[in-house]
DNA sequence: CTCCTAATTTAGGTCAACCTAACTTTTATT
DNA sequence: AATAAAAGTTAGGTTGACCTAAATTAGGAG
């Protein structure tokens, strides 16, 4: 298993899990490579058994594709804590190192680290941590851009992305921040959200790239 | 660079540094690959201009590539220090994980390591850890193999290989320890050391690896 | 239901890092 | 000094991961 191929597991865990079939066109984006890379590829990771690919139409993880997918996920937030909070980093710096991380995590260091850590369960993005075994429950939340005027919630999660996670940090946004929603511009437009100290306004894509919980 | 390439700038500093030639040979054996291999990949590095060949001699780092060297022993060490200190890491075990994690050290990760560790001076097994500027004084010391019977030193540093390690560890020998050479056996025989608490039996071979202050 | 476009796959090529086998240079020995 | 052994290099081949270009398939629009 090269970090390669771990890559691409990965991504296709991310794009679509066990729940459905991920496209190479999608593959070859997140993964920046030509499609005819993706598909070269896949079918070696198919052959290997770790995922299933139906010619044509996209491909899924097998259970022991998950299983290496979701130890990728565990060390990188696992390092993501640990970076953040021993080292100083920022969130797109501990993104950006996490990354590099994630492909030195035997479970041996891992399981390691998450103790020393004292067992996080979640990462500074607001991820959840899969555990040891590879258990993994996903709050149920909601977009931030389907909230309406008026709802008060909490930030929970954000995607991870270098220059979307600077733009939020800059905003003063973290995970468990407060919010009340102030207006929702029309036609995808801007969200005014008032926060505990300051009023803040971000784009409806950068709404849709954040997760929050059930308003009250 | 390429870890790989790591791997060859790497064992050329720890196997000659800027002193003299390191025979291909060698090189071969560190690396456990063909010495057509070494060849191939020296004559690249040494397009890069990291480092020179003398052919049928050998070859030895430029300043450029003692460097990389440097900040990858850096890495490796400050690796060891924490996978030790923190994660509760086996002297063996520590050294194998160090050997991923060092190819993943950029500047802005080891600097705030080394700062998160409090700069330590020295890896778990006794070698002086770089500093950020690559700055390195090396202590002068002996091998223990060049002890007398009746001579009291202390253990300094150990090389780092995995059985030896374990083998170390097992005898309850660590960085500090205070010693007496109690008897030296003829012919490359063993050596008797009384410890603190007890007495134990090093081979020569054993004892040609580690290094002792002087004694006294 | 045909046809066009977008997505995918196949074919053929490059590059990095390895290998074995054959050849050359160095060195050590007689 | 001649020559055999050891070390090093060159030549040619393999594998993994990428690429471009060409051929194929799927699915939506008229």
């Amino acid at each position: 298993m090269t970090p390669n191929k771990e890559d691409y597991l990965k991504e296709l865990y991310k794009l679509g899990g066990l729940d459905h079939l991920v496209s190479n066109k999608q593959m070859s984006q997140v993964l920046e490579v030509a499609p005819a890379s993706v598909s070269e590829m896949l079918n070696k990771l198919s052959q290997e058994g770790l995922l299933v690919i139906e010619p044509y139409k996209g491909s899924q993880l097998t259970p022991d594709g998950l299983r290496i997918a979701i130890s990728l996920l565990r060390g990188h937030r696992l390092w993501e804590v640990f970076l953040i909070r021993h080292l100083g980093y920022t969130w797109s710096e501990a993104h950006e190192d996490a990354e590099l991380l994630e492909h030195i995590s035997p479970s041996r260091l891992t399981d390691r680290l998450d103790r020393f850590l004292n067992y996080p369960e979640y990462c500074p993005h607001g991820s959840v941590i899969p555990k040891s075994d590879g258990q993994t429950n996903e709050d149920t939340l909601m977009l931030l851009a389907d909230l309406k005027t008026g709802d008060t919630s909490k930030i929970k999660k954000v995607l991870e992305e270098k220059k979307f996670l600077d733009y939020l940090q800059n905003q003063g946004i973290e995970i468990g921040t407060q919010f009340t929603v102030t207006s929702v511009g029309d036609y995808e437009g801007p969200f005014t959200l008032a926060l505990e100290e300051k009023t803040i306004q971000i784009s409806y894509k950068a709404a849709c790239q954040i997760f929050v919980s059930e308003p009250k």
